[in-house]
DNA sequence: CATAAGGTTAAAGTAAACTTGAAGGTCAAT
DNA sequence: ATTGACCTTCAAGTTTACTTTAACCTTATG
């Protein structure tokens, strides 16, 4: 198929499936005679991989690394792991936020239930200082 | 607390907290006779949910709506709002890591249930047919 | 007093992931 | 044969999120 197909199918611009080709992300292309790309099938489940592994945090640099040229030659295990990996971190960090959700929760009970109060404030802010999410490297 | 300190408190650069500071995303900063910069206890917080935040999905754009512009200011009324809003922030986020997770998660299992004589460009398109997530729009 | 360590600014540079623009070639239909 | 849709390349522009650089000021220490 020529790239405006593919396009149509995968809802990619064509910019950016050119840009794909061009950073060696997107190898399965060939050229007819007059110059145009033409695509197998199989781009489009490429295309595919490669959107869904951006949304679950990849990188195109680390998806071109997971990814092969040719599917058949799918690098399962390393896949795999990458995979993990991430999962990993989404629980790690959905821990935290229920940790932080608890506690919010719990303070927002307490001001609520005695209004008068002018500790609760600072009380509310000393936990909320608590908040610790952890050490925020990136 | 100068920079510096903020800077090993939160293992973020000085030059990522100036930057901050200068995109309006954190507020709570003053300055001392000598030019300096003069942080309250409270900016190790933000700077965690900011970090956090991120990590999270939430571009800088994002976090300078959601968050509260100076913890410090807060009042009684005002700690209720920003309370209940910090948990809708953080009901948001939980609903970004779980879309995340849904689809790592669609992924990784249709992977390791790879059936027995599949080949894998096969089972790649299997998966991606499965993920029902049609076009890749982001 | 000298010097290092740490603070200040403004501006420029970087990297990732694209998009846009210009100038043009190809193809199907009227 | 001309229009319009679709294709090409290459270069330059954009956005986000920073870092680096340069020149300079302030504070702590030997």
């Amino acid at each position: 198929m020529k790239i405006g197909e593919l396009s149509k199918r995968t809802g990619l611009a064509t910019s950016k499936i050119r840009f794909y080709e061009d950073i060696g992300l997107l190898k399965l292309v060939k050229r007819a005679d007059n110059g145009y790309r033409t695509y197998p099938p199989e781009a489009e489940t490429v295309l595919h991989l490669i959107s869904n592994g951006q949304k679950a945090g990849f990188s195109l640099d680390e998806l071109s690394k997971l990814l092969p040229s040719d599917l058949s030659d799918w690098k399962h295990d390393q896949l795999l792991n990458a995979l993990r990996q991430k999962l990993a971190d989404i629980e790690l960090m959905e821990k935290k936020l229920a940790d932080n959700k608890r506690q919010l929760n719990s303070i927002l009970n307490d001001i609520e239930a005695k209004p008068g109060g002018m500790a609760c404030a600072d009380n509310a802010k000393r936990v909320i200082s608590q908040m610790g999410m952890g050490k925020g490297r990136r």
